[in-house]
DNA sequence: CCTAGTCATTGATTATTATCAATCATCGGA
DNA sequence: TCCGATGATTGATAATAATCAATGACTAGG
C-alpha cells in the first residue's frame, strides 16, 4: 500500500473549523453544532507523486477533498487501456460516487506531493440528514463534476491535436495554485487527449522552439494569448 | 418558440403518483404527504424532432425528467462548432445545473418525439427542505450524470473512429426502450465522436455492408457480437 | 564516477482522417 | 408530377497522427 502518513487524525470539534481552505471545501457552510455531530475520525492523508489515493477496488467508504496538489483520475478500459477523465486540484471533491453506494469509478493517482482530506461517508449521510447546510455544498460539488466532465469532453476532445495541447495546457494554466503550471508527462498529456506520447512530446517541444511555453522539468510558464489564438483558429 | 402542446398541467397532488413511469424518475421515492408539499404546476411537455427543450440563454428555473423519446445536449464552443456531450433517454435528468443556480450548460434538443416532465427548481429545493425522502434519488441523479459524462469522455473518445462508432452504436443500443436501435444523423454521430460527417457516413455504410447493422432510415438492427469485437480489437 | 533505467525527443514511414467535390436518394410543397 | 432542399454516400487528394525505431537527457543507486 502506498498511503502515506496520518498527518493527523482528528474528530470535527476540534481542527476542520481551523482549516485554511475551509472556505474552499465541502465543509465550507457547516457551524460549530455541525461539527459537534461528526463522530468518526477525519483524516489527513499526504500523498507523494504517483501514490494512489483510491481505487476501483476499494470499498466506497471515503470522499476526499484536495488541500493542495494535484490528482488525476484514470479510467480503464476493457482493452486495457487507460484515460485520464479529469485533473483535480486544491478544493475539489474526489470519489462523490461513494455517497451512492456504488463502486468508484477511477482511480485517483497524486500527480504531485498531494495533501487531502478523508471523510467517511456515513458522515456526510449523517450531517445531510441532520443539518441543512451541508447540502448546498454537496449540490455545488456534484453540479462542478458535471460541468467539469462536459467541460472536457467538448474543449479537450474537439479539433487537431496541438488545438487540443493548448486547450489542456490553458486549463492547467487557468488552475494553478502555484506560480508555476503544472506540465504533465507526455504520457499522461496523452490519456487525456486521447493521443500518442510521442504525438504529446512533439507538440510540447514545437510549442516550447515558438516560445509559447517554456519548459522546465514538469512546470512551465505559458504564454496564455498564443495558445488561446490557437485554440480559436484550430 | 417551438415549445409544444402542454398536455397535462397539473399540481403533484393528482397524476404524478399515478404515472407509468414514476419508479424511473426523480419522484421514485415520493409519498403522498410529499406530493401536497407541491405547489406549483409540473408540466407535461411534448416536443418533436429538433424542437429544443430549453437552451443556455433560458433563466435556469428547471429540472427536465425524460418520460419518454431521446434528447441531445449540445455544448456550443467558441469557435462555432458544436459537441454533443450525452444522449439522454427514458427516466434520466436533464437541467440538473439549475438546482445550482447556474445558467444551463447546454442546449437540450430532441432527437424523437419526446415527452418531458417540466419541474420547478423552487419545488424541488422546497421538498429536499421539508421531505428527506428526494435527497437519495438526486444523490443517484447527479452520480449518474457524472458516470455517465466519464464513461463517454472514455469510451466515446477512444482509439480509431470505427471503433469509436461501434462504441456509440452499442451505447444506443443497450440504453434503446424501442425494438429497433435509434441511428442519429452522421452529422450527430461526428458531433458526438469529435469526427466528420463524411467519416461518419462512410463507417456506417461499412458497418452495413458487412452486416454488422441494418439501417432503415434512423433507426437500425445491430449485430452487438460483431460491434463488441470491433470495441475490444481496435 | 559509472551505469541501468526512465522519460523525452526526433526521424522515417504508414495508416487514418479531413477536406473538397460530386452524385444519389428522399421528401414536402408548388 | 416535378423541383428544390436536405442528408447520405462515395471518390480523390491532402493533412494529420500512429507506429516503429533510434537517440538524447537525466537520475538514482552501486
Amino acid at each position: 500500500m502506498n498511503r502515506s502518513s496520518v498527518v493527523e487524525a482528528w474528530t470535527g470539534n476540534s481542527k476542520c473549523q481551523h482549516c485554511n481552505i475551509r472556505k474552499l471545501v465541502l465543509f465550507a457552510d457547516l457551524n460549530q453544532q455541525d461539527f459537534d455531530l461528526i463522530h468518526q475520525p477525519i483524516d489527513d492523508l499526504d500523498f507523494d507523486c504517483g501514490e494512489k489515493i483510491y481505487q476501483t477496488t476499494d470499498s466506497p467508504l471515503f470522499v476526499y477533498t484536495i488541500r493542495s496538489g494535484l490528482v488525476k483520475l484514470v479510467h480503464e478500459l476493457a482493452n486495457g487501456s487507460y484515460r485520464i477523465v479529469r485533473i483535480l486540484r486544491q478544493g475539489d471533491v474526489a470519489g462523490m460516487e461513494a455517497l451512492n453506494g456504488t463502486a468508484y469509478l477511477q482511480n485517483a493517482v497524486a500527480l504531485q506531493p498531494t495533501s487531502i482530506c478523508r471523510i467517511p461517508v456515513a458522515e456526510i449521510e449523517r450531517l445531510n440528514r441532520e443539518s441543512p447546510r451541508l447540502s448546498k455544498q454537496l449540490t455545488s460539488r456534484w453540479q462542478k463534476a458535471v460541468s467539469d466532465a462536459d467541460t472536457w469532453l467538448a474543449e479537450l476532445t474537439t479539433g487537431v491535436s496541438k488545438r487540443r495541447v493548448a486547450s489542456l495546457l490553458l486549463y492547467l494554466e487557468n488552475n494553478k495554485d502555484t506560480e508555476n503550471c503544472y506540465i504533465p508527462s507526455r504520457e499522461d498529456i496523452g490519456a487525456v487527449l486521447s493521443i500518442t506520447t510521442e504525438t504529446a512530446s512533439r507538440i510540447i517541444a514545437e510549442f516550447g522552439r515558438s516560445g509559447w511555453i517554456n519548459v522546465d522539468g514538469n512546470s512551465a510558464r505559458v504564454d496564455k494569448a498564443a495558445l488561446e489564438k490557437i485554440v480559436l483558429s484550430d
